[in-house]
Order: C-alpha cells, then sequence, then structure tokens
RNA sequence: GCGCCUGUAGCUCAGCUGGAUAGAGCAGCGGACUUCUAAUCCGCCGGUCGGGCGUUCGAAUCGCCCCAGGCGCGCCA
C-alpha cells in the first residue's frame, strides 16, 4: 500500500537530513517533532542529541546545519531557530496530496494492510447472565468494539467475543432465591428485573441466615453436575436474559462472531484440568487444586474449589486454548475491567507454562471502574445504573434538543436514537480507558463542547452544505484558494488520520481517536465560521466543497471507527 | 502489609512517549445568526502540572521516596 501523504513528507525531511547526520531514519523520524506554532514551520527537529558528539551547542550546530540543507519536493523552506531546525511544507504540494488522497481512498482512508493476513480475536462485553446491564459494562463493550474496528482498519480479520458470564456461583444463589421467592409469572413479566431483584434479595437476606450461602453452592454443585431441575432453571435464565441483552447490542448496533460463554467451556474442563497435572504443575492446598505461581511473584492461581466445582480461571484458560484452535489468531485481545488484572497475569502465566507459544499474544486491555455516588457500582447491593435508562434519558432529551432547533427534521425518533446514544458511547470513548469515572447524568446527557453530538453536528452541518452544493465533487481543483492557515491547519490535521488510527490500535486506546476527532471538529467549525463555501466565485467554491468533503468523509470514518451513526441531518 | 492503577485550571480531560510560552471543553462574564444547521464560533477569567529529591543541556513526561484516592491479593466473576 502506498504511504500517506504524511509519510510522504516525513520521508522527504528524512531524506534531506540523513546526508548531513549520522543518524538513522528511524532515530530522525522519531527525534522530529512539532514547532509550538505554526508560523514556525510543520515540522521541527532538535539538534540535542547531536550536541555531544559535534562537541559545539545546539544552537550552533542547528545554525551550521541549517545553511547546509537545501528544501525539495514536498519541503518548501528550512528555517533555523534557536537550537531547532524547522522545516515548512510546501503548501501548494501538501494540500493536493493529501485532500487528493482522501479523496480517492474515501471511506477506506486511514486503512492500511500491517494486518493483512492476520487474525485477532477479541473477547469483549461478556456481561453477567441474570443480571442487568449496567452502566459499567458498557465500557466493555464500546471499547471492545472500537477496538475491533481498529484492528479491521489495519487489515486484520477480526472476531468478536461474547464471553457471556453465563456459569458460575451465582446461578446457585440465583435458583435458591428463586426457589424460595420466586413467581414464574412475574419472571415470565419483565425477566432481567426479577432475575436482578431475586439476586439483592439473596444476598441481604444471606446476611441473617447463613445457611443461605450453603443452600446456594450446593444448587450450583447440582448444575455442575446435571442434575435435570438445576439445568432447566438455568437455562431458563440464560435464554431471558439473552434477549435482553439482545435489545442492548441492536441498540448499539453491535455485533458478535460468538456468543460462546463460560458454559461452553465445561465440557473441556476435566482435560483442562488433566493437562495442567500431567505438566506437573497443579497440586492441592486445603483441599482445592492451585497452580502456584510463587516464583513469579503471583499469588496461586485456582483451578478447582475444594467442593469440586470449577473456577473461572479454569475456563478462561480452557477457552484460550480452544480459540487458539478455532481460530488460530495472532493476538487475542481482553477487554475486561482493571480489577481483573491479577485473574489474567495468572491465567496468561499457566499457559505460558503449558507451553502454547501463542502465550505472549494474549493481552489483557483492562480499564477504569465505574463509581456511582459513594462507592463501586454493586449489582448484590442494587446499587447499579440500567443502561436502557440512560439511553431512554438520552434519547428523549435529544428529540426535545431536536424540537426546538430543527422541528422539521424528518425520521426525527432515528435521529434522536442515534445521537442520543451517541452521545453516551462518546462519552466512555473520550476518556483514556485507565482513567476511573464517576457516573454523572449531567456529563452523560450534557451535548455542548467536547461531546459526541458535538462531532456528529459538525458531520451533518458539512453534509448539509454538501447536499445544498448538489453537484458532483471533484478533485480537479484550485488548491492555491486552500492557503489560509485556517485550512491548512484542517488539511494538516486530515494528513494525520492514518497515523492516528495506528496509534489506537497499538495502544488498544480508542480515546485516541476521539480526541483527535475533537481536534478535527474545532478545526473544522473554526474554518466553516469563519468562510463561505458556498459562493458565486466558482472557483472557490470548488475547492472549499472538496475540503469540505474530506472533512466530511474523515469525521464519518473517526465515527464508525468508534462504533457511532454519523447522521446526514440532526 | 504487598502489588497494580490514577493524581495537570473550580469541574471533566488533552499534552504527539524528554524539548521552544502547559492546551481544550464545562461552569462564570462579554460578544457574533437578513447569508451554507448558533448542538457552532470569537474574547476574558482561571495552573507552585499532588509533594520532595534525583537523572539530564532541558522534566507534566524518566527514576526513587512520600501523600491522597481507587482496585486487587485462595475457594465470586
Amino acid at each position: 500500500m502506498e504511504n500517506s501523504a504524511a509519510e510522504k513528507v516525513t520521508d522527504q525531511i528524512v531524506d534531506i537530513l540523513k546526508q548531513q547526520v549520522k543518524l538513522n531514519p528511524t532515530q530522525i523520524r522519531d527525534a522530529l517533532g512539532t514547532p509550538p506554532t505554526a508560523e514556525l514551520g510543520d515540522y521541527a527537529f532538535g539538534c540535542f542529541t547531536l550536541a555531544k558528539e559535534w562537541r559545539k551547542s545546539p544552537t550552533a550546530i542547528a545554525q551550521e546545519l541549517t545553511k547546509r540543507l537545501r528544501p525539495e519536493s514536498y519541503i518548501k523552506k528550512i528555517e533555523n531557530a534557536g537550537p531547532y531546525i524547522n522545516f515548512t511544507v510546501d503548501r501548494e504540494k501538501f494540500t493536493p496530496l493529501v485532500l487528493r488522497e482522501v479523496f480517492s481512498r474515501g471511506d477506506s482512508y486511514g486503512n492500511c494492510d500491517v494486518g493483512a493476513g492476520k487474525t485477532v480475536v477479541v473477547d469483549f462485553s461478556s456481561p453477567n447472565i441474570a443480571k442487568p446491564f449496567g452502566v459499567g459494562h458498557l465500557r466493555s463493550t464500546v471499547i471492545g468494539n472500537s477496538i475491533c474496528r481498529l484492528y479491521r482498519c489495519l487489515g486484520y480479520t477480526c472476531i468478536g467475543i461474547n464471553h457471556l458470564g453465563d456459569w458460575g456461583t451465582q446461578f446457585g444463589k440465583l435458583i435458591a432465591a428463586y426457589k424460595r421467592w420466586g413467581k414464574e409469572g412475574q419472571l415470565k413479566a419483565e425477566p432481567v428485573r426479577q432475575l436482578y431483584s431475586l439476586y439483592v434479595k439473596f444476598h441481604a437476606e444471606a446476611q441473617k441466615e447463613k445457611s443461605l450461602e450453603k443452600e446456594a453452592r450446593e444448587w450450583f454443585r447440582r448444575l455442575e453436575a446435571g442434575e435435570r431441575e438445576a439445568i432447566r432453571l438455568w437455562r431458563w435464565f440464560r435464554e431471558i436474559s439473552l434477549k435482553e441483552f439482545q435489545r442492548i447490542y441492536d441498540i448499539l448496533d453491535i455485533h458478535f462472531d460468538s456468543y460462546a460463554g463460560e458454559s461452553f467451556y465445561n465440557s473441556m474442563l476435566a482435560e483442562t484440568i488433566e493437562e495442567v497435572k500431567a505438566a506437573g504443575f497443579a497440586q492441592e492446598s486445603q483441599g482445592a487444586l492451585i497452580v502456584d505461581l510463587e516464583r513469579f511473584g503471583i499469588p496461586p492461581c485456582l483451578l478447582r474449589k475444594s467442593d469440586g466445582s470449577t473456577l473461572y480461571a479454569t475456563r478462561d484458560i480452557a477457552a484460550a486454548i480452544y480459540r487458539f484452535n478455532t481460530y488460530r489468531f495472532d493476538k487475542m485481545i481482553y477487554v475486561v475491567g482493571a480489577d481483573q488484572r491479577l485473574h489474567f497475569q495468572q491465567v496468561f502465566k499457566v499457559l505460558e507454562l503449558l507451553g502454547y507459544p501463542w502465550a505472549d499474544a494474549l493481552v489483557h486491555v483492562p480499564f477504569g471502574l465505574v463509581r456511582f455516588g459513594n462507592g463501586k457500582m454493586s449489582t448484590r447491593k442494587g446499587n447499579v445504573v440500567f443502561l436502557e435508562e440512560v439511553f431512554q434519558r438520552a434519547v428523549e432529551l435529544t428529540e426535545k434538543i431536536i424540537e426546538e432547533k430543527n422541528p422539521e427534521l424528518q425520521d426525527r425518533r432515528e435521529v434522536a436514537t442515534q445521537v442520543g446514544v451517541g452521545a453516551i458511547v462518546f462519552n466512555d470513548l473520550s476518556t483514556k480507558r485507565m482513567k476511573d469515572v464517576d457516573f454523572s447524568w449531567d456529563r452523560m446527557l450534557n451535548f455542548n463542547g467536547q461531546t459526541g453530538p458535538y462531532v456528529q453536528y459538525t458531520y451533518a452541518r458539512f453534509s448539509s452544505v454538501l447536499r445544498k452544493y448538489g453537484r458532483q465533487v471533484e478533485d480537479n481543483v484550485n488548491f492555491s484558494l486552500l492557503n489560509s492557515t485556517m485550512e491548512t491547519r484542517v488539511v494538516k490535521l486530515l494528513s494525520r488520520f492514518p497515523e492516528v488510527v495506528k496509534r489506537a490500535a497499538n495502544e488498544y486506546e480508542p480515546s485516541v481517536v476521539a480526541t483527535y476527532l475533537l481536534d478535527l471538529c474545532e478545526a473544522s467549525n473554526q474554518f466553516y465560521n469563519h468562510f463561505r463555501v458556498l459562493s458565486e466565485d466558482l472557483e472557490t467554491t470548488k475547492a472549499r466543497v472538496l475540503l469540505v468533503w474530506c472533512i466530511k468523509t474523515v469525521l464519518g470514518k473517526g465515527l464508525k471507527v468508534l462504533g457511532m451513526k454519523a447522521p446526514e441531518r440532526m
């Protein structure tokens, strides 16, 4: 695949510098920075590292070097400023290069083929059956979805797996609770609400009545033993929960290649345990089966409880092996909360001990917790915010705003959903994933400033301009009509998009794309407010329309990568 | 106690992996709609980058030590 415009420029600078400087291309590239203001130039090379070798001050070196360097092709000016050599790009060449690239690539702009022929598995969302889908689960869902989309941009085949929490002690609790207090009719009427209140009631009652916990463990044991009554209830709970989750995934327009949850691996667990034993790493301890990891400075990994039932570490180990055999992945990413860091360290280590060469292709992508009020959101305490309620309120508010700002809008309901849900999604993706977040209605429902609706609004606005223009957009324009600082700033930002996608994927950090989009919106809205795109002047109009087309395309692509909709009007 | 994460303006966050004067948004104040969507744009106000020591020509960024908050650390997931 051909180099992007930005790469061509940096390659050019490297070419110019490498004749005079004894550094290899990557060293030069790494040393390149951006001057504090655009007037100084587009790229800066600081001469600090050369100072030792040349036994001169960086300022003197910069001065001397600048005299010897001659601008070529994409570089128009090379100037010295203190210890820096500043390179100014030739706008006459750069602007057409960038805009023509965006124009010809369209929606595939920003894609590359580094991942061609490779497969990456992404384990994300993974809600617990029988628990309501809370705002906490949203993070894994939207971050994971975006990571999938990012890797697809890089050419990877991406398999999204929803590792449903459909097995474990919680089902023992749920069955026990249902047996005591549950009513079939109620459960059919509003499944997840009822399951949830049974779950909450269980924990409240268990405080007073110690025997409850024992009862729950017993039910889970019977479930694992495959007893009919237990299986029947489990299946039922699973089915009704899944149906509700599906509604949420439909709203978000997120789809999985596999819904193989924890229960899927039940039949493989005995074999997995045998494998660990055979490899000589398993040992009995206080009645449980563990893998001692002390020599790696990690607490032991529990494979089996003293009552014989299994634990989720075992299921994760079995799942990883199964997935490798099924997908032959080159990388597997787990998008799971930071509170499970240790768990994944343990699981990865055990797989490494078992001698799987792909163990180092496993990566846990953790994220900060969502807190509510005074503490962590806890399903047990009934301290959760339902995602559906969040969506509902966001969409309602959006409809109200549309009512006052754009009352004639067609498909109002649909747009309101796209924007309302977009606001929630963007809110979760716009800050670095490791930060804990305090849930706040105010922040969720703010549509001004650095928000999802702002990006969508900008997109809709430029769409509107193109609609009004109504003719075919072409890249055969007079580019010198786009040489204001505002336009140059936009062009420069557009040229950075491919690199932004790569960085976001490498760092598993969708927020890189989100913050980039905000920058692009700011620059583009500034341009919009200062220039009139459609005017009597045909030449200028054609040039600006091309720029608008490129802005719209990149914004649309960016929104798509974040898993958001890009409404043409709002 | 041990380990990991976070700490930048009143609030929410950027800061391109060590470089030039630390940037946005929200909130507050003041401006810009007879013209392509004002969910926008412009201006003002606002910072001992948690604290200290160190490495370096140069530190918000790297190292060490504290402080504060969060999360883990054997039968939950």
